[in-house]
DNA sequence: TAATTTTGCGCAAACGTTTGCTCACTGGTT
DNA sequence: AACCAGTGAGCAAACGTTTGCGCAAAATTA
């Protein structure tokens, strides 16, 4: 017994009607009159009739499965991110196909074929670090599949995508300082050719400007992120003529490294500001005072929204005047409660 | 152009001969004419051609997919296991569906019809920590769709599992710490229901033995393993009239906490010893002075694999005689160079 | 009562691929 | 000349479901 699972076909014979009625009567549809949906139903219930998916993906040619790639489950922005793509997908009858490309171009190119093989309706995808060409997701253009980009963002044109807007955030975090009484903020920023620190930059000097204070370039430092880079840079802010009493972080990684030097030093009374990527910082001795929050969930979420919206968008007139989603979910700055 | 993908029938029509050829020509089926491969080959590149998979599973009743069920991807242990899940499913040609219970029962069983009507061709599962009931798996079973867990077993007969064995880990914590020449440990434990809180519990005894010491039951004590749970045994442990110099913690967020409370009572001297969940362990000013290792990697890619096997298995004559496979990844010591 | 509409259901095609059979050749052996 | 084995290829069924179309019976209208 329990073999095989029940089909329509039996349910239909056993009932001695045919296989569209019965399909008819489990959809609902207008044609079939009450008494035989019941019929049908109760008999498919008791066969714990369940439609095979396979069949009707095949035939539909849908799959009902959008691809995820991106590059780590364990930095914590992408399994967060990850569980708001998945809550969106599950309310919307979707599953996820999921892949981590390692921050490893080759990878991500093999996955990226694989989704296309494994025929996802859709696919979501942050590209990984070393990724510099982008032909291989241009082949989902051409098949009709949608692809939306979320946080890492690849720089060309004509795409879908969400992103966090994180100039809104530094401005915040900046201001907050300010408040605090500094008037020496120093900023360790990451690489120049990151978007992302050229928004933290950006949010620097309009909170500077909106003080009516004067914004002193030698204030912010870039870095390589790693642990010597930091100190590095520390100590040349520290060997400013202005040295500052507040940093702004590229990150928690790089607060960490910094305000482990600054105790190395036994100096004291600098305040952190960070960008949240850790939730371990909550068991940490020494945090930033405040962090500025990019909403993984939230952004996660909306591009699960849009890809999926896409997915079922009407038919499009022979591809003319394609319209693309780019959405920025600001950031904000987060004060946690005082111990 | 590029509308539609190609199919077989295309290139059979344009080919002139029958579907059935150009199938076993490209599956280089034994019966056709190597000339014949040959071209339909040819033509079935510059076509692009790509079998559809939804097609090809819906015929053959597989659909290639498996099923992940785990509590938590930001969990470390997780996100690490799923890369030796997702590796393994790549390179045998099996792609993975994603889905966190986030340690919610009722979600879990969700997820567990929703895989069901997926019709996955087998399913990976780490119980939520509020699961108390199994039938939803046992649907399973009835269905002939293999089902592994992996680190957290559900305490039932009959499954295939892959655990991790803590009791020699602990065993190595133990004897390391006795080495260093400590003669009092201390072991904050977990629940006592828990199987892994049994596991420290005998490898620490088992140490203590074959180092013909006595064990003392009251150096070892049981935690919620929340911080105010952890502080009171703390508490509880420092105030022993045998006030123990080394203390081995059920994990890494407990260590954290009582290395916090201690030093909050500017107690020195104390080592601690964990269980590696948290990479941000590396980061910390102060970290216990070695770590058990789970190898969740290498934990997930054994599940995996004897999924798929399980999967291919040819079919097994009518249920009797069913093998379970009860994989044990031993634990290891890992005692970090010193800085 | 006849004409028309509505209601309820069945027939059969279609989706793309695989596979068991069948069949027509070709070449070689009696 | 008759037979057989082997080779290469086609026919058609099958997988489970949806859906356009058609058709009969029942209900409504004239």
């Amino acid at each position: 017994m329990s073999d095989k699972p029940t089909t329509i076909k039996e349910i239909a014979k056993i009932l001695k009607i045919s296989v569209s009625t019965v399909s008819r009567a489990l959809n609902d549809h207008s044609s079939i009159g009450l008494t035989t949906k019941m019929r049908v139903k109760k008999l498919a219930a008791e066969l714990n009739y369940e439609p095979n998916q396979k069949a009707i993906q095949f035939l539909q040619g849908k799959s009902h499965i959008i691809g995820v790639i991106l590059p780590e489950l364990s930095e914590s922005f992408f399994s967060t991110a990850i569980s708001g793509i998945e809550d969106v997908a599950y309310k919307r009858n979707y599953t996820v196909l999921l892949a981590q490309s390692h921050d490893d171009a080759d990878r991500e190119k093999l996955l990226v074929e694989k989704m296309k093989t494994q025929r996802v309706d859709g696919l979501l995808v942050s590209v990984s670090k070393t990724t510099s060409t982008y032909e291989h997701f241009e082949v989902f253009k051409k098949l009709n599949i949608p692809v939306v980009f979320f946080d890492r963002i690849p720089p060309i044109k004509d795409i879908h995508y969400v992103a966090s807007n994180l100039e809104n955030g530094t401005y915040e975090a900046v201001n907050f300082l300010l408040k605090k009484g500094h008037r020496t903020i120093g900023m360790i920023n990451g690489p120049t050719t990151l978007v992302a620190s050229h928004e933290r930059k950006e949010g620097y000097i309009k909170a500077m400007i909106s003080n009516r204070l004067k914004f002193d370039p030698s204030l912010i430092v870039s870095c390589d992120l790693s642990e010597s880079g930091t100190i590095e840079v520390m100590n040349t802010m520290l060997n400013h003529r202005r040295k500052p009493t507040a940093i702004v972080t590229f990150n928690d990684y790089v607060a960490l490294f910094a305000m482990r030097h600054t105790r190395s030093l036994e100096l004291e009374g600098i305040d952190f500001v960070s960008y949240a990527n850790l939730p371990i910082i909550n068991y940490m001795d020494y945090t930033p005072i405040a962090s500025v929050e990019q909403f993984p969930y939230k952004q996660g979420k909306k591009a699960a929204d849009i890809l999926i919206d896409l997915i079922n968008r009407p038919k499009n007139e022979t591809g003319t005047e394609q319209a693309y989603f780019n959405v920025v979910v600001e950031s904000e700055l987060i004060i946690p409660n005082p111990k």
